[in-house]
DNA sequence: TCTACAATGTTATAATATAACATTCTTAAC
DNA sequence: GTTAAGAATGTTATATTATAACATTGTAGA
């Protein structure tokens, strides 16, 4: 299992240098390192705490402030999304896909951080842009943030 | 002009003391001086934003720690909202309506904060519950908040 | 090789938020 | 009216998130 998990981190990070390449950038080790933490970690982080997942779990040695710039590099290279919501960021989930996506939609949980990215449907987006015109507004990031508890943080508020 | 702010703010405060007897709760002094600083501020403040406006503009002294304690309170008391995604604070616009809401859409200027609350049609609503039920998550929050430019700030970023 | 620019390192500090405990204010029971 | 209990606020300290500013190192092309 772990072995596996390995196997796919590689190959995402191969598909992030590609994709850093044709965007006229390029992965360097430390940028990779960041984002390999990102997916040992799994779920939505901090800055500060993926700091620590790089030492601990991965023994790569980062301080915060450069974690901060390479996760703004990563952003706009779009391997990273940021969570306005909670102020974590989280490796996007659709890295090794070839297809073009729509603006993505977050099911956050707000006890685990655990983050679900799914695609949000078009009609939505756009009674949500159409809204958005009539009240004198235009549209800056059409990404959604929802706050959620996943199934697993849902049953174990529901027993407190 | 002035005139006539002053009189609704007077209004909406009188609203807001007997929203919170409604709700078992008081709004003692501090508590209405920060929610009339919001108000005074119309737009979306941090605390500590609101903690200058309330001594700058109205001549109140608070400490931060208070105006925490006491936005925490109002947002219990639904007087006040706050915007996840920039970490700002808002008075609710509808605290002198009689009527039950929908759950809040709020159009965010990233640039001047400026923010519009709108009422999400039930539809996307329920498609957004529906999705996010799919994914195995529940809704914890029905609140959207969307990033946006206002008519204002959009034609200067055009300009620059 | 040298130069220019990109990337990273380093230090300091700003901005947002909460914890923990002390004091003061209200209110209701007596 | 006094007093006890709890609510509200004051106070101090510190945690967490984020950015600014400048120094150093790495790298690719002239």
């Amino acid at each position: 299992m772990i072995a596996i998990k390995q196997q796919a981190t590689k190959r995402v990070l191969a598909q992030a240098q590609q994709q850093c390449l044709a965007l006229g950038s390029k992965l360097t080790t430390k940028r990779s390192q960041v984002l390999e933490g990102l997916l040992v970690a799994a779920k939505a982080v901090s800055a500060y705490e993926l700091t620590d997942v790089c030492r601990d779990k991965l023994g790569y040695d980062l301080l915060p402030m450069s974690v901060y710039r390479i996760l703004e590099f990563l952003e706009n290279n779009q391997l990273v999304h940021r969570l306005n919501t909670s102020n974590k960021y989280i490796a996007c989930a659709h890295i090794t896909c070839d297809h073009q996506h729509q603006p993505p939609q977050f099911l956050i949980c707000k006890t685990c951080h655990k983050v679900e990215e799914v695609e949000v449907p078009t009609p939505i987006m756009e009674s949500v842009a159409k809204a958005t015109r009539k009240a004198g507004f235009t549209l800056a990031s059409s990404h959604l943030e929802i706050e959620c508890y996943c199934n697993d943080c849902d049953a174990s508020e529901a027993a407190t």
